[in-house]
RNA sequence: GGCGCGGUACCCAAGUGGUAAGGGAGAGGUCUGCAAAACCUUUAUGCGUGAGUUCGAUUCUCACCCGCGCCUCCA
């Protein structure tokens, strides 16, 4: 079955084929780089990545550019008030986004791009449009004129030949012949950065880097091009409307819009300040994987409503498939292997493929692999899965997670490595849950009244934990069961969680 | 007003013209020193409302209600 895609431009699901060869030219817009981005923001970068992954998955080569935007009303702003060079400015939040990548496990792009390295293709590209009667020079500023670019609109479907000058449609104070025409060079401005140009000193416009960059990386035409679905308009479209008029070529063939966030039924967003980054959800004992997971598990077309109790349970979603894994690779079956269950692990890959074939159905593809799961786990219950057959759903799990990234439990030493979360200190926050806590005896009942008590605790090395098990397994030994139990209590404290298994006590950090 | 997205059990959520995947949570049970994990059973005669098409609709059509987004910076 063929990769299937809702394309924005024609309002339909569509078969996807790269327009040459096997090589998907693909560009993403990235954030603006003033602050650090929210998990709104990285709602769509996770569709972004998991659209990537699954494109390589089914073997196609990937030429994907992906944008920081470090030049903008915001990047200015911010920059002045704390007395800082644009570029140093901006580099601290290139930084924390690429942690923050890292941290949610997604992928390198071919190109990560600056559009302040990129002036001089802008330039060129409005030079052109000049050239070409589709834009002019007015109070040192460039505009484009949107009135001369017959095809403006066919993105969003909007007839803006009503829209007049004076209405509510511009905040800046430069002058346009056309309220519709929007800047693409902004002239200088007391005390902010410029560049100079053959137009004047000055910086670009907000949607111009896009064009350049793309068309500089991909080629006039490419593939697909991707970005919140607030970026539709006016982003997308004057990035047709201009990319188009210098080229005379068609611009992009498919445009995927993820949709929002929102948080109490409102878009989580910076001006309404409703929202949450990366690091306030780490400092409340969240795990990355789990935030990577709760944002790709609804499909990218339906609104996402974020809740603490949904990153509670995609926790819990992914503690079932880890323990699957865990039983995969360490318990002991007996020999031979049984067709039926390799069928089974088969037709769950299978299943989950398709589900993301189809316009990246993650949910459906999320089904797919808990319903293997649940039947891998019964036929080990049962003591009729067989060791020939960890082969299958092994591959299957592994399949899965070249997309879903999120089984692999390397939060801890990710968050440790990025200064996040220091070893062995007590300035630590963990997020554990009440009821645990309660059932441990370290809690008293009624203490707290959400999901998550966030607690100071200090974390453990790996060293430690063993040492502690090790011991506890010999209080077992001897039948000092009181001795056993006040380890694992101390180190539920601590945050780790031990089971006791045939095959020994396994532990995992909460 | 224009253009979109959505309304499925306590929560998240898939899906189909033929009678509701999956995850979480809850309840009971099995296993276990106790837990945890895992398994079994269980939780929507109904998929926003009304009407229509049909042998049959949650799924198609129409109308309506509700929530949200974009139309101005925004993933």
């Amino acid at each position: 079955m063929s990769l299937r895609f809702y394309n924005t431009l024609t309002r339909q699901v569509e078969e996807f084929k790269p327009l040459e060869g096997n090589t998907v030219r693909m560009y993403t817009c990235g954030p603006t780089v003033y602050d650090y981005a929210h998990i709104g923001n990285y709602r769509t970068f996770v569709f972004q990545d998991v659209l990537r992954r699954h494109l390589k998955y089914r073997g196609f080569q990937l030429r994907h550019v992906v944008n920081l935007t470090d030049v903008d009303d915001n990047t200015i702003r911010n920059s002045r008030s704390a007395g800082v060079p644009l570029r140093a400015y901006t580099d601290k939040y290139v930084e924390a986004f690429q942690i923050d990548r890292q941290l949610l496990n997604l992928e390198d792009p071919e190109f990560l791009v600056r559009a302040t390295d990129h002036i001089e293709e802008m330039v060129k590209l409005i030079q052109a449009l000049m050239d070409r009667g589709y834009a002019y020079a007015s109070e040192g500023s460039v505009y484009f004129k949107v009135g001369a670019f017959p095809h403006y609109g066919q993105l969003t479907q909007i007839d803006l030949t009503g829209v007049r000058a004076g209405a509510r449609v511009d905040t800046d104070k430069y002058d346009k012949a056309d309220a519709r025409d929007f800047v693409l060079w902004k002239a200088a401005k007391e005390g902010e950065p410029f560049w100079e140009t053959p137009f004047g000193p000055g910086r670009p416009g907000w949607h111009i880097e896009c064009s350049a960059m793309s068309m500089k990386y991909l080629g006039e035409t490419f593939d697909i091009h991707s970005g919140g679905s607030d970026l539709i308009f006016p982003h997308h479209e004057n990035e047709i409307a201009q990319s188009e008029a210098a080229t005379g070529k068609p611009f992009v063939k498919l445009w995927l819009h993820g949709e929002h966030l929102i948080v109490n039924g409102e878009k989580m967003s910076k001006s309404l300040g409703n929202f949450y980054t990366l690091r306030d959800l780490i400092a409340k004992g969240y795990k990355p994987s789990a935030i990577r997971y709760l944002l790709a598990s609804v499909p990218y077309r339906k609104p996402l409503n974020f809740t603490f109790d949904g990153l509670h349970q995609a926790q819990q979603s992914i503690d079932r498939l880890r323990n699957f894994r865990f039983r995969l690779t360490k318990e002991n079956f007996p020999p031979g292997d049984s067709p039926a269950l390799k069928a089974r692990a088969q037709e769950a890959r299978e299943k989950f493929e398709a589900a993301l074939d189809d316009n990246l159905n993650t949910a459906e593809a999320l089904g797919a692999i808990f319903d293997m799961v649940r039947d891998g786990n019964t036929a080990m219950d049962r003591r009729e899965f067989r060791d020939g057959d960890r082969g299958a759903f092994l591959d299957t799990l592994e399949r899965w997670d070249r997309i879903f990234a999120v089984l692999d439990d390397n939060d801890h030493a990710k968050l440790v490595k990025f200064g996040l979360l220091k070893e062995g200190t007590s300035s630590v926050k963990l997020g554990l849950d009440a009821r645990e806590l309660k059932s441990a005896g370290v809690a008293e009942e009624g203490i707290g009244n959400g999901y998550t008590q966030v607690l100071q605790v200090g974390t453990l090395s790996d060293e430690e934990i063993e040492k502690l098990i090790a011991e506890r397994a010999a209080a077992r030994r001897k039948g000092d069961y009181a001795r056993s139990d006040e380890i694992r209590a101390s180190l539920l404290q601590a945050g780790v969680i031990l089971e006791d298994t045939k095959a020994g006590t396994r532990w995992k950090r909460k």
